[in-house]
DNA sequence: GCGATACTTTGTCGATCGTTCCAGATAGTG
DNA sequence: CACTATCTGGAACGATCGACAAAGTATCGC
């Protein structure tokens, strides 16, 4: 053995995600990646191998951060109604929660790197998948208990709610207009009635 | 006077769209555009400025080719309920429409240039409203005639409408599935009961 | 304490970035 | 037909890009 790694690669990882989600892909260059980590250049490539390598670290970070917990949430095993409402209304948190304008790197990712980098496109189909699937699962059950509509199907319904969470996403990024935002989840919420 | 303009102004813009709508802006370099117009930098830069100027130029193409006919659209009199579901269905087959993978320009500058241009925010803003406050005339009269809800305002509804349409343009991109990104269009649709 | 190992830093690479400038080409004016 | 004003294409600018190699430094097993 020999010496160790001195920067917490977590670390790394989470100031770099500031700054995509600021600057996007293609607009933050590795020297912005330098001084937001703090590390020399020499000490990203050896922990990433590239500025790719990085994003995608970057990506899967985002996911674990924000897509896990709530497809956990969705199932806690709570009334689906209450679960999915808290759902929208974090989002739109997270929107409009600081002044610092960071976009959704899911939605970035989606509009600048998912036609260039296949890896991208897979992560983003799985992430939107995976909260396809937790969505499906409680809205089924909930539509067994007769808890809201089966005027459509439970894979529908759950595609559509996805949906209107990017849609938040990109209104949010034009006008962070937290009251009005809420209003529009609000109403895709009626979806279920 | 003297030499006149050669090229196609319009010509230009239309093909330089296209080369935003697939890299993004930073992911276009003047060569590109240059390759792309036909025309040489030192045209583009008399015509337009910089390239800032040109992708606003393309920006107002886009909103005048496909923001503007809808509105026309919402605003043609024709029954609420039908020219709505046209603009839905329309805007799914213009996202599945080629192969060619050309994102929303509008959704792309979201979350691209809105934080970093101010000139970009606001034709977002003024895209976007307008859109919304055709929706919003038509949807209060359909309101008055007793076609749609009254549970929800017809300002939520129309902001709700739009957000839905962003959320159709991202997960259009992550899958470009025309047959799912139509049923959560209906979905969508069925908040107007 | 020593050698071996691996991480960090620094400087630099060729390529490419957006932009500018210039020489040549072209069309209108007298 | 010459003159001139404007447009055109491409060369060239400094700056910056992503990437890399070499040198320096700190940590480990022994």
């Amino acid at each position: 053995m020999a010496r160790t790694r001195e920067f917490d690669l977590d670390a790394a990882v989470n100031a770099a995600m500031d700054v995509f989600r600021s600057k996007g892909y293609e607009g933050t260059s590795m020297r912005d990646l330098s001084e937001a980590t703090g590390l020399g250049s020499g000490s990203i490539y050896a922990a990433f191998g590239s500025k790719d390598g990085l994003y995608l670290a970057v990506l899967d970070l985002y996911r674990q951060r924000y897509a896990t917990p709530m497809v956990d949430l969705l199932r806690s095993g709570n009334d689906a109604r209450a679960v999915i409402r808290e759902v929208f209304i974090g989002t739109v948190d997270d929107i409009t929660g600081d002044g610092r304008h960071l976009s959704c790197l899911i939605v970035g990712a989606s509009m600048e790197r998912a036609h260039q980098d296949v890896r991208v496109a897979e992560r983003l189909r799985s992430t939107t998948q995976s909260l396809e699937l937790a969505l499906y699962d409680l809205l089924a059950e909930a539509q067994l208990r007769g808890q809201i509509t089966t005027d459509r199907s439970a894979t529908d319904l759950a595609g559509f709610l996805v949906t209107s969470l990017q849609g938040l996403r990109v209104m949010g990024a034009i006008n962070p207009d937290r009251a009005a935002l809420t209003r529009y989840a609000e109403v895709a919420l009626t979806c279920l009635d």
